[in-house]
RNA sequence: GGGAGCGUUCCCGAGUGGCCAAAGGGGGCAGACUGUAAAUCUGUUGUCAGUGACUUCGGUGGUUCGAAUCCACCCGCUCCCA
C-alpha cells in the first residue's frame, strides 16, 4: 500500500489543491514538504500531536519534513477559527515557547543526519521591510477575495484587526520562502489553514511559476462534531509535567466508543488490518481496543515505560487491585495537621480534589467521596497522621479521580 | 474625526434602586444506571462559617438609608457615518 493510499483509508486527508498530481509525486519523487507549527504556549497539544505523527508517515515513506515554528508568524496571531483577538504575545515568550515546542518535535520526527529540517519564520519575517512586502507579496492578494476566506468568516462579525488580517500574507510568504529555499513544493496542515495553505501555494505558482501543492488532514473531532482534546482544565498537553502521562492515557483510555476506531487509524501506526479487526468488536470488547489505544499514543509521546505504567496504575484502580503508582500524590507536612488531625474537607482542598472546601463539602454530602473504600459521609471527619500513615492512603472523587496521601 | 450602543458570576444571556449571590440555557462536578463508553434521569454549581458573614456584575469616584441597576470620568469592544 502506498502512502497515499494509506491516508486515503485513515481518512486523515480532507482537502487537496491537485490530487493527481500529488499521489503521483508522492509515488515518485522524495517530496520536501512543510507543516507550520505557531508556538503560542509552552507546549504542543493533541492537534499538534495529529499532524506530527502525519510528518512521521511521511518521513518514513521517505519524504523530508520541513519543520516551522512560527516565530514570526505569532507575533501577528492567526485569526482562524477564533471569535477574538488573542492577547498579543511578547517576543520573549514566543522564543521560550518555540524552544519547548522543539524539544517535543525530536521526539515524533527524525532530525538526525538532515533527515528533517526544522526552520524558524522569525529568521525571514522580522527583517522584512514593509514598503517592500507590500510591494513585492501585497500586490499579488485581493482583499476581495480574501474576505470571502472561510478563515475570516467567524471574524467578520466580531471585527478583525488589520494585524491579524495580515496573517494569511505571512503565511503564504513563509511557503515562498521555503519553496525558494529547500525546494519546498507542498505545505500540508490541520483543515482550519486550508485558506492560508491555498493562498500561499497561488503565491508561488505567481511570482516563480513554480509548482506548489497543498493539502489539509482532518481536524480531530469526536463523533458529535466537538474538538478533541480538551478537558475541563484546558488543552491535553504533551509536556509531562503539564498534563501527566497518567492523566494522557486516561485520556485515551476514555474516548467515546464511536470515536476509538477514527483515533486508531488517525493517530497512529496500527496497521489497517488490524484496526479493521477491531473495527468488528462493539460493546465492552471496545474497552480492550481503549486500552490499546492509549498504550500507543503514550508510548509515542512519553515513552514505552510511562506507557506501562500508566495502563498498569489504571487497571489498579479501576479494578479489584488496591492501589496504584502514578496516581498524584500529595505529602503533608506536620504544620497540615491541627491538634493532631487535619479534616475531610482541608484534606480535600489540599489534594486539589475539590477547589474549595465548600466545593469539598457538596461533594461528600452527594456521596462522591471516599477514603479507601469507605465512602465519607460526615464533613466533619478527621484524620490522624497514624491513619494516614498506616496504609496506603488513597482519596477517590467520583470514579475517576484519585489522589494517594503521604507523610 | 462625528453619531449610536455594549461590557453581568466558567461561557452565553436575563436583570434597570431594596424581595439579587443575581432568572434561564450551556458547560462542569456528584449520584442512579453502566463497560473507566454514550444516552437518560436527579442533585449541585461565589468564598468562609451550618439558617449568618464576606467578596462579585469593565475601572475609579459620586448621588442615596440602600446601587449590577442613577450620575461623572476613564478603559475596552461593536455598529453607522467620514
Amino acid at each position: 500500500m502506498t502512502l497515499f493510499e494509506e491516508l486515503k483509508a485513515r481518512d486523515l486527508i480532507a482537502q487537496m489543491t491537485h490530487e493527481d498530481e500529488i499521489e503521483n509525486m508522492l509515488n515518485n519523487d522524495k517530496v520536501t514538504f512543510y507543516i507550520g507549527f505557531d508556538p503560542t504556549a509552552d507546549s504542543l497539544h493533541v492537534g499538534h500531536f495529529l499532524q506530527l505523527v502525519v510528518m512521521s508517515r511521511f518521513q518514513k515513506a521517505g519524504h523530508k519534513p520541513i519543520c516551522l515554528l512560527g516565530g514570526g508568524t505569532t507575533m501577528v496571531g492567526d485569526p482562524t477559527g477564533k471569535t477574538d483577538m488573542r492577547k498579543i504575545m511578547t517576543q520573549q515568550d514566543i522564543m521560550h515557547n518555540a524552544e519547548c515546542f522543539k524539544k517535543q518535535m525530536c521526539r515524533l520526527v527524525d532530525f538526525s543526519d538532515d533527515k528533517a529540517i526544522m526552520v524558524n519564520n522569525a529568521d525571514w519575517l522580522l527583517e522584512l521591510n514593509y514598503i517592500d512586502f507590500l510591494r513585492n507579496v501585497g500586490v499579488h492578494f485581493s482583499v476581495n477575495r480574501m474576505l470571502t476566506a472561510e478563515c475570516f468568516k467567524s471574524r467578520m462579525e466580531n471585527g478583525l484587526s488589520f494585524l491579524e488580517f495580515n496573517y494569511m500574507l505571512m503565511q503564504s510568504y513563509d511557503f515562498l520562502v521555503l519553496s525558494r529555499k529547500y525546494g519546498c513544493m507542498l505545505q500540508m496542515g490541520g483543515n482550519d489553514q486550508w485558506s492560508n495553505i491555498i493562498s500561499g501555494a497561488d503565491l508561488i505558482r505567481r511570482v516563480d511559476q513554480k509548482p506548489a501543492l497543498g493539502m489539509t488532514f482532518t481536524l480531530l473531532t469526536t463523533s458529535e462534531g466537538k474538538k478533541m482534546g480538551k478537558t475541563e482544565k484546558g488543552a491535553v498537553w504533551l509536556d509531562p509535567e503539564k498534563t501527566s502521562p497518567f492523566e494522557f492515557f486516561q485520556y485515551w483510555r476514555n474516548v467515546a466508543d464511536n470515536d476509538v476506531i477514527r483515533c486508531m487509524k488517525l493517530l497512529t501506526f496500527v496497521p489497517l488490518s488490524e484496526i479493521a479487526e477491531m473495527e468488528k468488536l462493539e460493546g465492552s470488547a471496545l474497552n480492550g481496543v481503549k486500552e490499546r489505544l492509549a498504550t500507543e499514543i503514550t508510548t509515542m509521546v512519553h515513552g514505552e515505560e510511562e506507557a506501562a505504567k500508566a495502563l498498569e496504575a489504571g487497571r489498579a484502580l479501576f479494578g479489584a487491585g488496591s492501589a496504584a503508582g502514578s496516581a498524584p500524590t500529595t505529602a503533608l507536612a506536620g504544620a497540615d495537621f491541627e491538634n493532631g488531625a487535619i479534616g475531610i474537607l482541608d484534606l480535600l482542598v489540599k489534594t486539589g480534589l475539590a477547589p474549595s472546601k465548600g466545593e469539598a463539602r457538596r461533594l461528600i454530602q452527594q456521596g462522591g467521596v471516599f477514603v479507601g473504600d469507605d465512602k465519607i459521609d460526615d464533613v466533619m471527619k478527621s484524620f490522624t497522621p497514624q491513619d494516614i500513615g498506616e496504609r496506603e492512603f488513597i482519596i477517590r472523587k467520583g470514579k475517576k479521580s484519585f489522589h494517594k496521601v503521604t507523610l
